[in-house]
DNA sequence: GGTAGACCTGGACGC
DNA sequence: GCGTCCAGGTCTACC
């Protein structure tokens, strides 16, 4: 079946699938000839759906198994959630205008980052994106995926991301042997217990009415968000007070204002702190001189 | 409040 | 092949 939803203007399906490198773990795939979006998604109810995602004018139309009226509004609450096609950045395009480093945010309807169907997939992609390179965070997260989620018709390779209770019932020492996290594991474990158990309401942060401040410090109760994932998460969130300042970012300020000289998290937060509760969206669509090499 | 060192994996490199 | 080195954030101990 499909169904398309409308999405708040301006909005542009590339932009959100290229807001960063999310499309390329899995269970998300993407199809550079069809540009369709995929993602493995396990519903409440424990039916697994592939959803296959393109752009549709203003919106993005969805492309899935036959689904009842239930499960069709929770894959419709999904897509709308990972799309964030209900948001709205009109004040970050007029705070903008008159910066040439962000005159493309409007024409280009950046401002949406890609997000997961759960905040718990974005904490554990974000814990593997810590202290390790970009491809050993693609392989831990496959591997991930493989080792504990469900699949989508029993044959394929095709698998949901594991939900908290399957990881729990597993072991920390699982997950180092099997998926290869390292000592990221107990980590993992433990947030997974925790959610799993009903003791830590994870999902009900996505909706938190929670000053900024508040909800960083509840990202940062969970054992292995330090300051760069804890404002990772809080992009993903729709707040933008804080950058996540990993390498990459240092790299990029290094060579914009500093000839390449290294540079420290404080002249990161010199240079953005004029855009306030705009500074990681800022940060995360300005220009870069710096492209890599 | 700031900083040094340990934590792991996987890729690059030299032999 | 094998061994060594290095990149990458978080956490803890220490000053």
């Amino acid at each position: 079946m499909k169904f398309t939803l409308p999405a708040r203007k301006p909005f542009n399906f590339s932009s959100v699938v290229n807001s960063h490198g999310w499309r390329q773990l899995a269970p998300f795939s993407y199809d550079e000839n069809t540009n369709a979006l995929s993602h493995i998604l396990r519903l409440s109810n424990g039916r697994v759906i592939e959803l296959k995602m393109r752009a549709a004018g203003d919106g993005v139309n969805v492309e899935t198994d036959k689904l009842n009226r239930k499960e069709q509004n929770e894959a419709a609450n999904a897509v709308t959630w990972m799309f964030g096609l209900d948001m709205d950045f009109s004040d970050f395009y007029n705070a903008s205008r008159a910066e040439p480093k962000l005159a493309h945010a409007k024409k280009q309807a950046l401002g949406r980052v890609l997000r997961s169907p759960t905040l718990f997939e974005d904490v554990i992609k974000t814990i593997l994106t810590t202290n390790t390179l970009w491809g050993a965070t693609k392989n831990m997260t496959r591997k991930l995926v493989d080792e504990f989620g469900m699949s989508l018709d029993g044959k394929t390779g095709k698998r949901a991301f594991p939900d908290p209770a399957s990881i729990a019932a597993s072991r920390p020492e699982v997950l180092k042997e099997a998926v290869r996290v390292g000592y990221r594991a107990p980590a993992i474990h433990q947030l997974a217990v925790r959610v799993a158990s009903g003791k830590f309401d994870l999902e009900a942060l996505k909706h938190s009415s929670l000053p900024t401040l508040e909800l960083r410090k509840e990202l940062l109760s969970i054992n292995g968000v330090g300051p760069y994932a804890a404002a990772n998460l809080l992009m993903i969130l729709g707040r933008h007070d804080f950058i996540p300042i990993d390498s990459w970012a240092l790299k990029l300020v290094s060579h914009e204002w500093y000839e390449g000289k290294p540079v420290t998290a404080k002249e990161v937060e010199k240079r953005f702190a004029k855009w306030g509760e705009y500074k990681g969206l800022a940060f995360w669509f300005w220009d870069w001189k710096y492209t890599g090499g």
